[in-house]
DNA sequence: TACCCGTGGCA
DNA sequence: TTGCCAAGGGT
């Protein structure tokens, strides 16, 4: 097995081949394409929250945050306008939170930029934090009809198949992106390329694909070889590495409790969080929350009873939060490793960004409070 | 280039 | 329970 292709490696799409690969993927869409809010119209920002929010994300989970989005936010000048912590909070449990942090930033540039609108040259687009060659395909195609082809991970599992590709798409990206560009269709482009998502979405599936309802059956080189369930190939991963963390409920004599806002840049970064960090080989759960919390806040605290127990998995780690009640003792809580420090009431947790770990922590302490 | 960056659904 | 992967981009 070779390990990548090139792009004049690639293999050829006849023309003849490709005029009716066009039209029946066209015609199909005509009829079985999906209704999705950001269908439902034109408007360039609108497309481009849901491109960002559908980057990795499936369509079903983006539907309700989409339309809480366009409410709190309805244009670049309200989203350019609002403090970051809002837009955070309007992501919550969305994930990859870079994304709001660049859609914050990149609504502020063209305000700057741009008086407020969204840019219709590519070479502006691609300069927003955020967006790369498929976003800005995407949002130009289906805002202006442009020609811009996309590489999405439903048009890549559809070419995959298509050709036949024998190497794992991210080791082909320029024969897929040359095959996509030579597949769109010029004059309509807006169609074409939802039409290209849908196809993959709905029928050319990661599992079990709809091969006999494929307006694409004819020519697909795997469907052909009885291979389709085998392609696109994939690549190996390194199992996830596991940290066990304990995690601090501190409290005060006013019954408030200690929050902190991590660092602006990197995981999870920008929102709020129950202190803790990683026990080490040996160490007891108490002693690892006593000594991160001094670490970290510069505080002394008791360590009390367990208040739950939470498994999450990120990209690439899996963590398991053992999360105790904690009194604090003395000193001033200093923001050592963080932004910034809290104290709060119960009641006010939910004003603040929270990761979907900590998310569980919140209801665990909300039952315990009943 | 290879790695970082969340979450949910599903088998 | 575990692994896979989904409308990717930044560095």
């Amino acid at each position: 097995m070779r390990l990548s292709l090139s792009a004049d490696e690639a293999p050829h799409l006849p023309n003849f081949a490709v005029s009716e690969l066009r039209s029946s993927l066209l015609t199909w869409y005509a009829q079985l394409g999906r209704d999705l809010p950001w269908r439902r119209t034109r408007d360039p920002y609108a497309i481009w929250i849901s491109e960002i929010m559908l980057q990795q994300t499936q369509v079903k989970t983006v539907i309700p945050y989409f339309e809480r989005w366009m409410t709190l936010f309805p244009t670049v000048d309200a989203l350019a306008k609002a403090d970051l912590q809002a837009v955070l909070k309007a992501w919550e449990g969305l994930g990859y939170y870079a994304r709001a942090r660049n859609l914050h930033r990149a609504a502020q540039t063209i305000v700057e930029q741009h008086h407020g609108l969204f840019p219709q040259e590519l070479d502006a687009v691609l300069a927003l934090p955020g967006i790369g060659r498929t976003t800005a395909g995407g949002i130009l195609s289906a805002a202006f009809n442009q020609p811009l082809a996309i590489l999405d991970g439903n048009v890549k599992r559809v070419l995959a198949r298509l050709m036949a590709l024998d190497v794992p798409p991210n080791r082909a990206l320029s024969a897929l992106w040359h095959w996509s560009e030579a597949m769109l269709d010029p004059a309509r482009s807006h169609e074409f390329n939802q039409a290209f998502m849908d196809l993959g979405a709905t029928i050319c599936t990661p599992k079990k694909p709809a091969c006999l309802l494929c307006p694409w059956q004819r020519h697909c080189r795997a469907y052909n070889l009885g291979t389709q369930s085998e392609l696109p190939m994939s690549e190996p991963r390194a199992p996830l590495l596991h940290k066990i963390i304990g995690v601090a409920v501190i409290w005060n004599d006013r019954n408030q409790i200690l929050i902190d806002r991590r660092k602006p840049e990197g995981l999870l970064g920008g929102l709020w969080e129950f202190p803790g960090g990683k026990v080490e080989p040996g160490e007891t759960i108490e002693a690892c929350i006593k000594r991160e919390i001094q670490e970290e806040l510069g505080i002394e605290i008791e360590v009390g009873d367990r208040l739950t127990v939470v498994d999450h998995t990120y990209s690439h780690f899996r963590v398991t939060l053992n999360v105790h009640h904690c009194q604090h003792l003395s000193g001033d809580p200093q923001p050592i490793e963080c932004d910034e420090i809290r104290w709060v009431m119960a009641r006010e947790l939910d004003q603040y960004p929270f990761p979907k770990a900590n998310i569980h922590i919140i209801e665990a302490l909300q039952k315990s409070a009943v």
